[in-house]
DNA sequence: CTCAGTGCAAAAGCTTTGCATAATA
DNA sequence: TATTATGCAAAGCTTTTGCACTGAG
């Protein structure tokens, strides 16, 4: 399934990821820096596999099993995000602090990212979300795009 | 990995279950009838596996399988809902017309429900959803319950 | 009677883990 | 040097699939 997505794209290579890193408590190891940099410079939602294609093409002998202990290790502190598009694997991006939602065409599998202030509006908004610390807010509309809409009649 | 609910019972059995599903245009087993049986009457939201075991306390001879091809078959007219709780495995429940959404505890994995007009609003809202026909709309909001907000200090 | 649905077992993902080795702080 | 991270291989879990059989319509 493609996956299309009209994210800016954010190009530039960005030194600080290894500050980030260490200031997480973690080590910096060639292959955290490695995947966390094809991480923020994919424009893409990527899998884990993914990642680890894109992560051999640099370093031959890393294992997949590297890149799952990173994105762990790359979660905890929040460095990066894991979103659940579809019911068979997860893709992961980078943690941005204007927070971003998705419409999800299950027509095609296109992705369109947009972005809204969702966390602040509920947390005054849901009465049950008054005593609760609010971490992550991710919101998957589903449903059709235009031209799948079209196909359909 | 417990999680309680706080979504109002619908205990009393529903004759109107395999009207439902004959409506859709499947044939009535069975073996369907008890799954979706199982998943009107829940409380929580069963997992493929706690719905299997509970299934196999009625028909012993019941297969997994059987209990996946069931969900998908319940899915595909939108009977049921995938939720996405976890990353491991999905969770299932009735589809409701008056949408509900997830407050899910990272401490203790705690799930609360909560309603909220979320895509009529959405549709009014947000630019890039104009073009989209909305068939669902999913939110997740992760953070710390009350709880667990006292037990980090 | 016919074809969709089932059970069983086996396979197919995706993800995690044990252990010895390598590398960071 | 003392841990922490890595690579490899093997296992684990959830979900899917092939095939012969059963049962609903």
């Amino acid at each position: 399934m493609k996956i299309i997505s009209n994210k800016p794209s954010q190009k530039q290579p960005d030194r600080s990821n290894s500050t980030t890193l260490k200031k997480s408590g973690k080590r910096i190891t060639s292959q955290r820096a490695l995947i966390l940099e094809i991480i923020r410079q994919g424009e893409e939602h990527l899998d884990a596999d993914e990642i680890y294609r894109r992560a051999r093409a640099v370093q031959p002998r890393l294992s997949l099993s590297t890149v799952y202990r990173t994105l762990k290790a790359l979660k905890e502190p929040g460095l990066i995000e894991e979103l659940h598009f579809d019911d068979t694997h997860h893709h992961y991006e980078m943690k941005s602090s204007t927070k971003h939602h998705h419409l999800i065409c299950v027509g095609c599998g296109k992705v369109i990212e947009f972005q809204y202030p969702l966390t602040r509006y509920l947390k005054r908004s849901v009465p049950e979300a008054k005593d609760f610390e609010i971490v992550d807010a991710e919101l998957r509309l589903t449903g059709y795009c235009s031209q799948c809409c079209q196909k359909k009649g």
